[in-house]
DNA sequence: TTCATTTGCCGAATGTTGTTCTGCATTTTT
DNA sequence: AAAAATGCAGAACAACATTCGGCAAATGAA
């Protein structure tokens, strides 16, 4: 008779280190995810089952998180861009600035060097849009002081990359 | 008889201001890319090919510049975010700066107050990479100094959003 | 070592989806 | 008012994703 935990596996699956395929998929990925599933297995070396695979598994283990639209910030109306330095008092205090993620125009938030300290990267139609936005962030509590720094050109603005240079933990560089 | 020019527009074709519509597809494709254009017209209210047809226009009106797989970084092995103030001397000396673009650890670079002054976004594998990385800035020719934010903790980072919080720019906050 | 299990892959078959085409109604232009 | 262009829906088609079965290599246990 057949087991009910026949099916089941006893260990889960080892998560794997990523191998010389896998970064390479991830990197044409990350570049086009329109590719198809045999055009890529051409790049790669693999049949289009095998890659669909390998995707499925890192797409489970949260190597790829999503795949989205990369949309332009001035098409759609956001002519600026801004990175917002706060400077917030206190421990737990920063959550009331998090709240103000829920606007679309905040696209990433931040800690750094403690809990007290955020950046932001802020997307606003114009100048008068960003005076409003910095207008709430003062008036959360916790925020002491902010400081903005204004984007007057973006020269690149990418995803993360799947390759890594090696070279730069080789440590070369010191004497 | 047939003219050549018979199938050649008269005029280029006018860019259209992004009605809601559009907003919407942009908006739930900025979510996620891998819904069907068959699910994507249920929500907007279209048929699949019409919801094709305006994403073929957004895309080469350039409000959709690709769609790409967003990785994760510790899951590829870049365990260490930070962002780079780089003050430089003088104009056109930036251009050096921008041959470290060609490093995967280089998300971005933005100009900010002047030609002499960057943003960079770098993520790298560990503390060791970093200063790797920095060792290298710092001998670019016009790099006068650099300032370093770790991030800690990132609570937050997507693309660019197609919504517009239209209450920003109204200047209610105005007293 | 030897056997059993798992893993990763391929080729073929299937189903879903993207894409094109035709026609129609509406809008815009001349 | 006539003519051209636009945007959309339904149907037909082509391409692709996805599943399945089988195989060989790698892995783990005895």
């Amino acid at each position: 008779m057949v087991k009910e935990t026949d099916n089941l596996r006893q260990n889960p699956p080892r998560e794997r280190p990523l191998d010389a395929l896998d970064r390479k998929i991830l990197g044409a990925l990350a570049r086009d995810a329109s590719v198809s599933y045999a055009e890529l297995g051409k790049d790669v070396g693999l049949s289009a089952p095998a890659v669909h695979e390998r995707v499925k598994r890192l797409r489970r283990a949260g190597a790829i998180e999503k795949t989205m639209a990369q949309l332009n910030g001035a098409a759609v109306g956001k002519h600026f861009l801004a990175f917002v330095h706060v400077e917030s008092s206190g421990w737990g205090k920063t959550k009331e600035v998090f709240e103000l993620g829920e606007l679309p125009e905040v696209e990433e938030i931040h800690s750094i060097t403690g809990d007290s300290s955020l950046i932001l990267k802020v997307r606003v139609e114009n100048a008068q849009a960003m005076e409003g936005f910095l207008w709430r962030l003062y008036h959360k509590t916790g925020v002491r002081g902010t400081h903005t720094y204004v984007v007057l050109n973006t020269h690149m603005e990418r995803g993360v990359q799947a390759e890594i240079t090696h070279e730069l933990t080789e440590g070369e560089h010191v004497k």
